[in-house]
DNA sequence: CAGTATCCCCCAGGATACTG
DNA sequence: CAGTATCCTGGGGGATACTG
């Protein structure tokens, strides 16, 4: 604690690598990005987010829940309810990712461009 | 072409998925970092980005070769040099990137504090 | 409804060796 | 130096079946 860490994405096992990792892969965004909606249901993600399995919706709920940016509400009901919500530290991450969200819609077009120009051997 | 198709990441098989997936694997969004710095050498990208494999740092430059991020310059010399340099587009992405960038060192403690307290079930 | 438990396949990606 | 080429393994993740 002498020296002040910050934390440094580029230096193996650095904890906000971690963070990367969570956003890596492609579903975390995705519920977030739909749990900004307010809070929904199991069933209602998994009907919302294309194509995600059961056990990767709820792998990728799990990891939302123990890093804080998700909170899980059951509700005793029969038959069960459960409903999930950002967190305040969910919905800050929303920031950010609607930047990417937006860049992804200005740009894909280029990138796609792009692509296509590549594999047509241009 | 008669509704304006706009990009949904919800949709199975959209193209800005292709970006999440893009965004989504470490090395891309820390070899940008990296060349925002300016042109950069094969071994320095190496060195910089610490616990890539050659494999992995050569698959991602030519990912975002062909995605148009990035410019590969081949200098006629004996040992070669081979630069990489962000492109315009490239560097337009480096914004968003940013903002993640921040976040993750603004609330990788939360997030971190959020784990440590799972882990030990508390 | 909202999960858990299992099996199992595929391929991302590391290690290693070789080349212009 | 800046890569290809090849081999090989771990585990990510789908499919299926079962449960409170």
């Amino acid at each position: 604690m002498t020296t002040p860490q910050e934390y440094d994405p580029y230096v193996q096992g650095c904890p906000s690598r971690a963070l990367l990792d969570r956003i890596g892969d492609r579903w975390t965004v995705l519920v977030i990005g739909i749990l900004a909606d307010g809070p929904q249901r199991f069933s209602q993600l998994r009907r919302r987010v294309d194509g995600v399995s059961q056990k990767m919706l709820t792998q990728t709920l799990r990891g939302l829940e123990a890093d804080g940016l998700v909170t899980r509400t059951v509700y005793a009901e029969v038959p069960p309810r459960v409903e999930y919500e950002l967190t305040a530290l969910g919905h800050s991450l929303r920031v950010p990712l609607l930047a990417l969200e937006d860049w992804a819609r200005e740009h894909m077009d280029e990138v796609l461009g792009s692509r296509q120009r590549v594999a047509e051997r241009v």
